[in-house]
DNA sequence: TTGTAAGCGTTATCAT
DNA sequence: ATGATAACGCTTACAA
């Protein structure tokens, strides 16, 4: 394969004239400009990134560590993320650790190598204080709120969106409510269960264990815990109303409940989380939480923080209630 | 920071035995093995990759060319890619194109740079000549059939399997069939399509233009098509069954056609593709396509070719009919 | 405007 | 078992 040192040779110029023209600087004749990329053309060039990507010590490459890819929420963040890189003409290097700390070890060790320029944390099994012993080799976002530790961070307020959506239910009328969660050890997962217990205890609600389900990953889990719930015949033992953490997941619930007769909300209440289309269409009420512009965002940051700023950034996203016909 | 160089100075030793240590090399004493490990430990030491890639001609990365990444489709593709990636150690490049020509043939132009060492093309808006034409530079492999082109494949029968589903419509005895799908130009859906027309035409059909309705994206899209359907209040000019591609539009359809009071089958079968969870929950009658193992087996295939064998493959997945209650 | 030459940080080759 | 030294292919001072 030729190299810059050949085409210099049969262009009559220096690699120095090559590398010019390869980089659009200015400073080359029209005569040797044209005389290069022909030659260029001749012989098929391209040059060899890796040699760039050791010489200039960058690699327009940004890493994106997430647990999965096929679920709704991390898909969208996602597709957030590879817009705006693909606008940034950046590369997206897409890192799916099934939460293993070893591989997400291994992820932010590449920015060590200088195999990548950045690090975009959208979910992870590692501790803050982990991350934040990486931020001295290159620039690193996550999408949980950083609090006091020194790397950026782009997120939603989890806590409060949570609590909103709880004070509506109870605005609602509502005051027996249950609570369905996808992985309990999750950051978010965990501070949302917070605003829950937090919530009820405040306004001196039942508290049910039995009414707070976790691992409710895929639609049929939903179904399930509708089965589960009507399993009491005695109505005044369940609750009248459920927080779902996933519209997917709410939709399973509603659809089989609906199944076995219930009426939604009156014979009880569903508010989801996450503004999915499976939502919309089955007028599911919901919070929706920007997934797309937080994906955005953050790799907004990624890119700032690669070009200089390097003081960490924090950025709050804003979340709204979408009144629909399921409370 | 520290390089290699350093660290032979440091640890008394020269270069090379530095390297023979980073590569698990066998002929290294072990007196100077521990030097050499304690040195690199104290000074904190990692190899810069890029000098590794340059040097090697290699670089452990492939990238995946899809137009978006926010759909059940391809996000399970996905997951399947990442599951065998992680597995071999392999890093992945999400380039989520949009299908514009002009940014897959970036990607395509990073496997000449040797930024890559290969590329899987799970849809794309190129032509098979073009993608041929890069084959000189490394392997590639696509998730369409490449028919008598040189490089690999792993696909499913688009047109067998459809046809498979709709004689399962016909044998239930439907006679009037409509049809839904995605991007109409999708090198699969065109496939499809002629499935359909085929199909039609050698069993003698009715084909009416109307119910052939495509840019079927969405649930809500599914929903319009209910909507548009039943704006016929005369049941004989409206389809007994429904080829649907993608269980979120049936899933649409069917929701919507309840909500008018439409019993489905019996007033309306809708027969789904993809086996998606909310088809599982709503018992729609689905092709299951495999697409995990697609993903898996594209993998699979592009790691070979990386390491040595060169003769393109073709690897064809089954594809199976999931009877539920909606034909 | 152009060219020479010194890196960048590795691995590979070939001695010893 | 170990080490010099030559690649790998590019960018970038610096000189002219």
């Amino acid at each position: 394969m030729a190299n810059i040192k050949e085409i210099a040779r049969i262009a009559g110029v220096s690699v120095t004239t090559v590398s010019r023209v390869l980089n659009n600087h200015p400073y080359v004749s029209k005569d040797k400009r044209t005389a290069v990329l022909q030659t260029i053309e001749q012989l098929n060039y391209t040059r060899n990134m890796n040699a760039v990507h050791l010489i200039t010590g960058r690699t327009g490459a940004v890493a994106v560590i997430l647990p999965y890819i096929n679920s709704f929420y991390f898909s969208v963040v996602m597709d957030g993320l590879a817009q705006a890189a693909l606008a940034a003409q950046y590369r997206l290097i897409l890192c799916q650790t099934n939460y293993v700390p070893e591989e997400e070890l291994k992820v932010l060790d590449m920015l060590r190598n200088k195999e990548i320029d950045g690090v975009i944390i959208v979910s992870t099994a590692l501790k803050p204080e982990v991350i934040e012993s990486f931020t001295i080799y290159g620039p690193v976002v996550t999408c949980q709120n950083s609090g006091e530790r020194q790397f950026s961070s782009v997120y939603i307020e989890h806590y409060a969106a949570f609590r909103h959506g709880l004070e509506y239910l109870y605005g609602k009328g509502h005051r027996r409510i249950g609570y369905c969660e996808g992985r309990q050890n999750g950051s978010s997962a965990s501070i949302r269960q917070n605003a829950f217990q937090d919530f009820l205890a405040e306004k001196g609600l039942l508290f049910d264990p039995e009414w707070m389900i976790f691992d409710c990953m895929r639609e049929e889990d939903g179904a399930e815990v509708a089965r589960r719930l009507l399993d009491n015949p005695d109505r005044s033992g369940r609750p009248e109303a459920m927080m779902i953490s996933g519209d997917h997941i709410a939709a399973g619930l509603i659809i089989e409940a609906r199944k076995h007769g219930l009426k939604i909300p009156e014979d009880l209440a569903v508010m989801g989380f996450d503004n999915q289309p499976i939502g919309r269409l089955l007028g599911i009420t919901t919070i929706d939480n920007q997934l797309y512009q937080m994906g955005e965002a953050a790799f907004g940051i990624i890119h700032e923080q690669i070009n200089g700023s390097s003081l960490p950034v924090t950025r709050k996203l804003d979340y709204r209630i979408i009144e629909r016909s399921t409370v």
